[in-house]
DNA sequence: CAAAAAAAGATGTTATAACAACGATGTTTG
DNA sequence: CAAACATCGTTGTTATAACATCTTTTTTTG
């Protein structure tokens, strides 16, 4: 795929940041305004759908280390979902250092309610093809493997 | 320019989203590390950038407009740039909603104790050729056109 | 001109994230 | 085996961001 810009293209890695920023800002602000309404965090979401994918339960360092974004204090992220009565926390028999992350019946019902993201993601990728989807995709991979 | 990838890359938009994020944090946890020992967050150092890239004072919806991200709460951001002695907030004689903010002599100095970031940048960016860079810049311009 | 609308910034509140320190448990290694 | 080390999760602390609301001031509009 040959890529089309302006003639003159000074873009510096610098702008890079910039860029970068802002389409993630964007993104997340999206995202956000999408999922207000239902009483639930970005984070939070995250964390739900990891465990409703997952097979059994989790601990809390294998959800970080799922996460989108993976977040220092996940334990007290944990602790928010328990409060709300979507996950459930058992100490791990086999190693005592860990507690079992479970969704319950309740955050499934939740998850449930949650419309699917997909038009969000739409309005805030409209302006490119698939096929720069893909070659974003790629670069962004590259750049940070 | 042609983009080389894998044979097959069924990237979706909604993996576009996860890669952006990452790529994104990975950004801003280097730069924060790089600005921590410094003692200044990355808002407030862009702030101070801003104020002493202007010509004279800003108000602080102006400044909020030209940060990278900008944020509702640029009030109390300012508030702790003066609190560090760094800005100075004047009530703008002309229009008395407005607060005219200027760098200070002290911020100035901050400034300048400050290292160059370029190291940090192309840290984070050096897998990546200059002409994929700019190839990003302009993918990512487009899709938030 | 006067009333309505808009804009700027301050502030109270709440949620969240980063960081460091800690205790408990598990693992490694000499 | 025992001591050092590593891992996991919790907790205290602090800084920050989002949001709503409010006052003051300016602009618009009928």
């Amino acid at each position: 795929m040959v890529l089309r810009r302006n003639e003159i293209n000074g873009a510096t890695k610098m702008d890079l940041i910039v860029t970068i920023t802002q389409a993630f800002k964007k993104l997340e602000t999206e995202i956000r305004k999408f999922l207000k309404p239902h009483g639930i965090s970005l984070q939070q979401y995250n964390v739900l759908k990891i465990l409703k994918g997952a097979d059994g339960p989790l601990s809390t360092s294998v959800i970080r280390d799922r996460m989108i974004q993976p977040m220092t204090d996940s334990s007290r992220l944990v602790d928010r979902l328990s409060g709300k009565g979507w996950v459930s926390r058992v100490a791990c028999s086999i190693d005592k250092r860990l507690v079992d992350v479970t969704i319950t019946e309740e955050g499934r019902a939740f998850l449930l309610k949650v419309p699917n993201m997909d038009a969000v993601i739409e309005s805030v990728y409209k302006k490119i093809s698939q096929q720069e989807a893909e070659d974003l995709n790629y670069l962004l991979n590259k750049m940070r493997a």
